[in-house]
RNA sequence: GGUGAGGUGGGUGAGUGGCUGAAACCACCGGUUUGCUAAACCGGCGUACUUGGAAACAGGUACCGCGGGUUCGAAUCCCGCCCUCACCGCCA
């Protein structure tokens, strides 16, 4: 959520980031601020009159203390006519805070300048591309959900026995390498000085508010009503809402965090060949790196973390290309993100595998984290937080891209945690 | 699921209607003293909104789990809700 007085002060600034973003509502913009002129005045009168009332009820105090009984009750007469109006005023800036807040919470978080306009992703930037070679994984092929059934490593129709469509079942060396590349992850995440973290699974209403989950996107997350909880998208989640309501110290950064989870989303609307196999499931693993920092080290910090993402697809040996997504791809949050994709070979197509980004102080603005300065003034901390990385869809690209028609390769990276250097 | 206790500032914890935005202690920050550390002493130390100001800062309002009520006036009294803890039951 954008600041208010953030929105007053830069009309011009987000207007023109909201067209980046193919955003229509402008109008939005004109509509807080007038909205927002409301609240101030309402709450101003009102202050006014709160002050009127309590300085006159401290006279009253002492005028019955010294026993002035009729001046007193001269004066409770005046208090009262005030609570009137009180009352009145009261329910008038509840309905304008809440107006506002309302209209605050449609708009997305501003671009970034070096974020290219466009409204779908073939306006994405190709940021990195790769150079090498592209493998087709031997016999012009195959894809990962066959390769899944002949070494018997997935099972997708036990998922939909068991839950529905969406929901793989790992199998044997399968199942290992799913938990191979969880501690590949975390290992090489705890390396480069991130926390490991194991959070709760589902989380309240307010944590998903907090990141941005609710309003608006409830649909894409599975929603346990008998209780009230989430069962998390990400780990961003509840992992960025350990910060919930913070205030920092400047030497409390940078704040780094990683977590491994499994991941919940309806997907609700998905279909065709984007979903087959591992594309696209309910259910998926992944880890996820978090950091808080200071906003002028955010973007120094969203660079470390690209080089992170990327050493660990160097050392899985996976052809991947790095995209700046364009306004219309960007995430409701988001003010800049770079997308990772490895070629899976088998299909013959590229797969999203992680996504980076800054979201300045778009989150910890409802969050409420922040930090105090060199001055001792409180001010927005920026979130930012990457996927290092997905794995269904690593597990998918691994099996198609090192399947030479015999058997299946594991990365020499791998061999220590799987234990096994080809699947056969 | 049953029973009981409780939610006050970063922490412990006082406070049962006006002098309480809130004692005291601890933690933290600044200073004095000091060979270093420690101790002692002095001072500071919540958040949000808002008015004025370039700023420093000054004023106003709100906040003692959340919402409502009583009252001239509520942390304090009343009602509803939420949450936490303890014990029992069940249980990986």
């Amino acid at each position: 959520m954008l600041q208010v007085n953030f929105i007053e002060n830069n009309k011009d600034l987000v207007i023109n980031g909201l067209g980046v973003r193919g955003f229509k509502e402008i109008d939005l913009v004109e509509t807080i601020i007038k909205k927002d002129t409301l609240r101030r005045n309402t709450q101003s009168e009102l202050d006014k009159l709160l002050a009127e009332r309590n300085q006159a009820s401290k006279v009253i105090g002492k005028l019955f203390s010294e026993g002035k009984r009729e001046e007193a009750e001269q004066m409770k007469n005046r208090v009262t006519e005030i609570k009137a109006a009180v009352e009145k005023l009261n329910e008038a800036l509840n309905a304008a805070k809440q107006d506002l807040q309302q209209a605050l919470v449609q708009l997305p978080n501003i671009p970034h300048p070096s974020v290219p306009p466009g409204n779908t992703d073939a306006d994405n930037e190709v940021f990195k591309a790769w150079e090498g070679e592209l493998p087709n994984g031997g016999e012009a092929g195959t894809p990962h959900w066959e390769l899944g059934k002949k070494f018997n490593l997935l099972d997708f129709d036990l998922g939909v026995k068991i839950t529905g469509s969406g929901f793989p079942v790992f199998l044997g060396k399968g199942a290992k390498l799913e938990r191979s590349l969880i501690s590949f992850f975390l290992d090489e995440a705890t390396k480069a000085g991130y926390l490991e973290v194991v959070p709760p699974l589902m989380v309240n209403s307010a944590s998903a508010y907090g990141t941005g989950q609710l309003p608006d996107k409830e649909g894409q997350m599975y929603h346990i009503t008998e209780d009230e909880l989430y069962l998390i998208p990400t780990a961003e989640v509840p992992i960025t809402n350990i910060y919930r309501d913070t205030i920092l110290k400047e030497s409390d950064f940078p704040i780094k965090l990683c977590g491994y989870t499994p991941c919940f989303r309806r997907e609700a609307g998905s279909y065709g060949k984007d979903v087959r196999g591992l594309n696209r499931v309910h259910q998926f693993d992944k880890v996820e790196i978090v950091r808080f920092e200071h906003p002028e080290k955010s973007y120094a910090a969203l660079e470390d973390m690209l080089l992170h993402v990327e050493s660990l697809l160097d050392r899985l040996e996976l052809p991947y290309r790095i995209l700046r997504l364009c306004g219309g791809d960007l995430g409701f949050t988001s003010a800049l993100t770079f997308d990772f994709e490895v070629w899976a070979g088998g299909q013959g197509r590229w797969l999203e595998v992680s996504s980076v980004s800054n979201f300045e102080t778009f989150q910890a603005n409802r969050l409420k984290l922040r930090y105090k300065d060199a001055n001792g003034k409180t001010n927005l901390a920026h979130t930012l937080n990457g996927s290092a990385l997905a794995l269904a869809r690593i597990v998918a690209a691994l099996l198609e891209n090192n399947f030479d028609g015999q058997v299946i390769r594991i990365p020499e990276v791998l061999q220590p945690y799987t234990g096994f250097d080809v699947i056969e």
